[in-house]
DNA sequence: CGACAGTTTGAACAATCTCAAGCCGCGTGG
DNA sequence: CCACGCGGCTTGAGATTGTTCAAACTGTCG
């Protein structure tokens, strides 16, 4: 009985085998803006995201710091050698399953159709990474917007939800880090798409895309 | 009897498995400059890189192009979808171990050792990948390419090769759309770091290593 | 009501790109 | 064996995108 078990890795163990994985399992909640995995510490945990809206990042030294996804319900968090490289913090109030990390290969063992699905995941971030790659390498500022914008509004649609008038749950800071800019550029590029009639901003968080074609041809495709 | 076995994917098959591996295997050739990965074709195989140095790279509509990632012997090249989401092409004669991806599920269920190590390597990639998602949104041109020599020459140590001398088997254009930069300012860079005692060109793909630490610093960590 | 975090806007600046030209090394053909 | 041509590399000067620094605005929460 988990909100978001339809969308998550859960979603391919069988009825029969659920015991297997509650009985490692632990459910935990994070307020927004708690940082739950902290980049350089032994990764003890993989997390299964089942309510709510997190950003991973990681920093350099001077302070620096790339926003390397933004994860919702049903996605997985954790795969990484034995410490984590990465670091994560609650958007929102958020609910997380928790998994051992020791616990984990056995948990594998067992539930093969897990792991079969774990590695489709991988292999759809890898792909999700490589655009990112694209996107901060050769893309222009108007460019890496309406393709985060256009790309957010179909996950939306991927998970059932309404893909039109999108919530963005980070700040214009979280998403410069992402897009490897800086707040004021995103700021006037969501500003620009208002003025030429793309997109309307009834809230700051709050985006409706007025013209998604328009969108489309600015992001280049995708 | 495999040049790459030690490092690629087949070294965690157990002898008495092998023959189930290569009885669906062929072992190709690409001489440099083949395209052997077409994006958006039907994803027909999989590859493990036995010899030769390989680009993965991406188009953008108008000719932009962006280089995901260098390749080289015992590298792991194919996870993807229903279609390749990227081209790959031989930067030097190279050999491939090609696997037709309808019986790589069947493969993976017989050989289930296999599948640990893919989801192993595909979560090393992932780290990569969130590595160079830093670099491309964060770094300055100088920092991408310490950070690029730098990575180059630990690799080779990983695999027993020498890491000094670092051999460039692609071209200025290739490291540029890398490491999200234009050729010249990859080449400006590279004089600059000659000029400051940094490193030594005895040819324009022979770089010697002078001051690592140097680098290191340069490069900002890793 | 006041403070503060987040957002927006403006103007000057700088890193990198663009365009253009020259250079180098190598393979080819005379 | 040497001249030629070509691809890739380097260098220069000017243009441009996005950054930086600064200030005003908004709305949310005590």
């Amino acid at each position: 009985m988990c909100e978001a078990r339809a969308f998550s890795i859960c979603s391919v163990v069988k009825n029969e085998d659920l015991h297997v994985l509650a009985r490692s399992t632990t459910v935990v909640e994070a307020a927004g803006c708690d940082v739950f995995v902290h980049e350089g510490e032994p990764a003890g945990y993989f997390f299964s995201i089942t309510a709510g809206a997190v950003k991973v990042f990681k920093l350099l030294p001077n302070g620096r710091r790339g926003v390397v996804g933004f994860l919702f319900e049903g996605d997985f968090l954790g795969l990484a050698g034995e410490r984590y490289a990465f670091s994560a913090e609650a958007l929102t109030p958020v609910r997380l399953c928790r998994f051992p990390r020791r616990r984990f290969c056995d948990l594998l063992d067992r539930l093969p159709a897990m792991e079969r699905e774990l590695l489709g995941r991988a292999s759809d971030e890898l792909k999700a990474a490589q655009e990112q790659m694209l996107l901060l390498g050769r893309k222009s500022a108007k460019e890496r917007v309406a393709s985060f914008l256009l790309s957010l509004s179909s996950r939306n649609e991927r998970l059932g939800l309404p893909g039109n008038p999108v919530r963005l749950p980070m700040t214009r800071t979280d998403i410069a880090d992402y897009l490897g800019l800086t707040t004021e550029t995103v700021s006037r590029t969501f500003t620009s798409f208002r003025n030429e009639g793309h997109i309307r901003l009834a809230e700051a968080s709050l985006v409706q895309l007025t013209d998604r074609p328009g969108l489309r041809a600015l992001a280049i495709a995708h």
